[in-house]
DNA sequence: GCCCTGAGTTGACAAATGTCAAGGTGAGCC
DNA sequence: GGCTCACCTTGACATTTGTCAACTCAGGGC
């Protein structure tokens, strides 16, 4: 289930500003290096599952995750992607609450769980960050759940695209600008929409008729017109006519 | 914008084992109670607006909340409902990501947000507290989005109705069981859920025809079978037959 | 090379949902 | 009482999207 453990170096980390511990000095860090490891996973594994307790604390050093949730019959939902800097198991966590499956290769800074926790009660900087990280994951989800409102096949995907872009320009570096790596499939796309695999299809290809991308191959995106992909989204930077307040309409069916 | 304060005893908070302060003991309680207050917002008010600095730190201890967005138009979606207990604005969080309007009368438990800052700083069990409620709000608005993917109107309608059932529960002794109570319209569980308005009255009826409910009024349905409310939310106890391991099919259009 | 598999594409069709429009109901107000 | 207004309901129709199905394409193993 998971490859053997590599320690690493803190200072070459590419997290080590924006993770749980970006805010110790180098006396903590060299504290909660001791209960630290690295580990990988591969495209396809599972690191968490739903339910079963997590012996360890980690953050997503490179690579992307899904959250997702295993129904009965062996289907899978997708509920969001988790990418650098975001937690795996979290201190006070029992049990996971829902599966987390890497979608590209993955590398995790982990800690062991019980000596972590006790390093967040004596260490107001590590718990200070957690709650901020924490808080930082609400919105991010809570973001989500905006880019999927009341929004056509086309406006979703497009917004989804545009979210795919931002979180690619965070981790600087990764691709040639204008190239969207897609993490998924576009099965897993329409599971992470609403959409079925084949309306994500035909609404990716549709946007590349009308040359505001271009699919290399199906992994691989060339954007051609921003800004006609973010008229796409549906996220209004808004006709001028100033309406009567009143909630936004879907946009069609 | 807001009603004036009301201090109040934390002997008699509702939300005293939940809230932040849940893990203070007396004594740090009492230092926090030196900065706190209560204020108060009718079903409609705005408590915190996308963009503007929040001077409060708070938690809800009564009522019902809608994390919300307002397009340029003036335009509303909605994101999601907050409830007792839920924080309205953050230690750390320099402006508001959204607004945050309310859908029920609430009253609100708050901190002076300087001062509360540097408490967390200094006790660990409230930067603790805090860091658990985000990753459990974090966790509220992941459910949420998987209440959303890939099903058909009358389950996400079905679903979201358990979901408030299961809130009001919490907050036991709201209302007589089996009665669910509404905090808002259709248009708005429309938002919510990315449906037509309409669409949220005719399944709301259909579950009614179907002798799933009984629409009350129109913020008041009774449930009449939760085990059918439930088959319909889509949320498979699943049929038993084990598929090949898949995406979840949307369950229609 | 060949086959097999998984992923993606495309088309035809059906069904769910959005849109438009008309009408109903209840609360508050004069 | 009888307004008005907001909200909800219901119907008819248009459109999008899902479903089903066939086909293509690329990669891996033998």
């Amino acid at each position: 289930m998971m490859d053997a453990t590599h320690p690493t170096d803190c200072a070459s980390c590419p997290i080590r500003d924006i993770a749980l511990c970006a805010k110790c000095d180098d006396g903590e860090l060299a504290k909660i290096a001791r209960i630290k490891s690295t580990r990988r996973f591969e495209a396809g594994q599972t690191i968490a599952a739903q339910g079963e307790g997590i012996p360890l604390v980690s953050s997503i050093v490179d690579g992307v995750a899904a959250v997702s949730r295993t129904l009965e019959d062996g289907r899978t939902q997708l509920a969001g992607l988790l990418f650098a800097k975001d937690m795996v198991g979290a201190p006070g966590e029992g049990q996971a609450a829902y599966d987390i499956v890497a979608k590209t290769p993955v590398t995790l800074c982990c800690f062991e769980r019980h000596a972590f926790e006790a390093h967040v009660e004596e260490m107001p900087h590590l718990a200070s960050r957690l709650a901020e990280l924490a808080l930082d994951e609400r919105d991010a989800a809570r973001a989500y759940l905006f880019l999927l409102g009341r929004k056509t096949a086309r406006e979703k995907i497009a917004s989804f695209l545009l979210f795919l872009i931002e979180r690619q320009r965070q981790m600087a570096g990764s691709e040639a600008p204008g190239i969207i790596r897609l993490p998924v499939s576009r099965d897993e796309i329409g599971s992470l929409l609403g959409l079925a695999l084949e309306t994500v299809s035909r609404h990716l290809n549709g946007l590349g008729r009308d040359g505001i991308l271009q699919i290399l191959d199906h992994r691989r995106l060339r954007i051609l017109d921003r800004a006609a992909l973010e008229r796409s989204s549906g996220d209004a930077p808004a006709p001028m006519t100033p309406r009567e307040l009143q909630v936004i309409p879907r946009k069609s069916a």
